[in-house]
DNA sequence: TTTATTATCGAACACTATGTTCATTATCTA
DNA sequence: TAGATAATGAACATAGTGTTCGATAATAAA
């Protein structure tokens, strides 16, 4: 046992995602790690906008790159993963902004900020990665996964406006559901006809689509209530616009 | 030249798609093709229940049909035309309904038929099919069909609609891949959740979320014609409802 | 600076699947 | 029955995936 069993115990790189902090001590991730991710996800994302995400080979990645194969095995089981993980980025630098509302919310500036807007112009943006990554002619991955993060951020939401009411018409998870699938349908819509109209006429159709049919949705309110009722509609969307509601319980 | 120029002139079977009729001439498909792709659908139908359609190899589907590797490329070009070719066996199917109805209301009878309605029922016949070709877990291909199919008997009926108004404050292709968008989503997303409710009370969710989106979007109807601009979401969901109006024009 | 650690490299390899070719055989239509 | 055409199946070329492991280089910590 003195040589060091050699048997097949390759040591995968530490994942940065999980810079365990147990007793105050931060596990500092080493550059190559870092460098080697950032290289990886550059060249996909540049390999993405090119050809969009179904015709990269993780061989295409590894030449961009330039970095070796197993190494790229060592980080990511697959190609898929890989692209996950630029998801999560993504998510976690959504999830920093919607922290940054909440607290300038209860410093009491910044009233109002509207989340369905902001996503139009953000993917305006980006719209040539977006379009590669969501558009109709590439793979749905991202798109069930943004899906269905929303669906989760949105459930409670909704969850809450129909606690006063009674006879909801459409049950929750569907109208969250709807909602969601909506706004991708709007978003894809748009990215695929090279975006016809500004994210403003955007924002304002989905208002015009979905508004009414929440307020269906939702049902009649219950008597004792009523004015709190004639702008559940208007409560909600505030609800939506406002991320930190949904999701900063 | 005489003994037959042997190079590969490999002919393909007759595309039974395909039976061309001129000059009052059908061409009838030869008893072994018709046999293989009968065998070769089957057999892709069956795995799909079993596994889905991402994870069937075309050797699958050769076992299962206990047909040659070479007589499959001879008519499909891989597993995605094979699958398509499936969806166009429905399409026709669909269209021939159609057209059925469109006679039979012509001559007086059926005054109304429920496409949507029809449209869960069938789906929750073959909900092991359709889960596995549309759910939430594989490839949206067929999803990605249908969506243009219906968004091209859709749009007419908009055009149609939106001829008597002024300031439409959602473009009519917008409505309909709204529309269209939504079906789908309801659809999927029941299946997805193993059909909690019936065909009924879907069909009543989707008329509940749609119709008054529906009226929002086409905007407000031109003053001389109030009486029949009330009504006109009735009108769209009579003409989409009964499948005629849509492409039978 | 030194040292122990650990990430990267890269070439070889096994594996799975795709799609093509073609001479031979079986089946159909007329 | 004859001529035409479809099916067969094995062999092949191609392409991509994911793994292995000894050697090398970069890093953090001492």
């Amino acid at each position: 046992m003195s040589a060091g069993m050699s048997v097949s115990e390759q040591k995968l790189p530490v994942c940065p995602g999980k810079k365990e902090k147990f007793f105050m001590g931060e596990i500092k991730t080493d550059r190559r790690v870092s460098r080697t991710r950032r290289l990886m996800l550059e060249a996909l994302m540049a390999l993405i906008e090119e050809r969009g995400y179904e015709n990269i080979t993780v061989q295409d990645i590894l030449d961009r790159a330039d970095v070796g194969r197993s190494t790229f095995y060592a980080h990511f089981r697959d190609k898929d993963e890989l692209l996950l993980s630029w998801f999560e980025h993504l998510r976690s630098l959504f999830e920093q902004q919607k922290e940054a509302l909440l607290t300038s919310r209860s410093t009491g500036s910044t009233p109002d900020a509207n989340i369905v807007l902001d996503l139009f112009r953000h993917t305006a943006e980006h719209h040539k990665l977006y379009k590669a990554v969501a558009g109709r002619q590439s793979g749905e991955m991202i798109l069930k996964y943004l899906h269905r993060y929303l669906n989760g951020l949105l459930l409670p939401v909704f969850e809450e406006l129909t606690k006063r009411r009674r006879d909801v018409p459409v049950p929750v998870e569907v109208t969250a559901n709807y909602l969601v699938g909506t706004l991708l349908s709007l978003m894809t819509w748009w990215l695929d006809h090279n975006m016809p109209y500004p994210p403003e006429k955007m924002e304002a159709m989905f208002r015009t689509l979905t508004r009414p049919s929440i307020e269906a949705a939702l049902g009649t309110p219950v008597a004792d209530n009523s004015e709190a009722v004639n702008n559940t509609a208007e409560g909600f969307y505030r609800l939506f616009i406002d991320p930190l509601c949904c999701a900063g319980r």
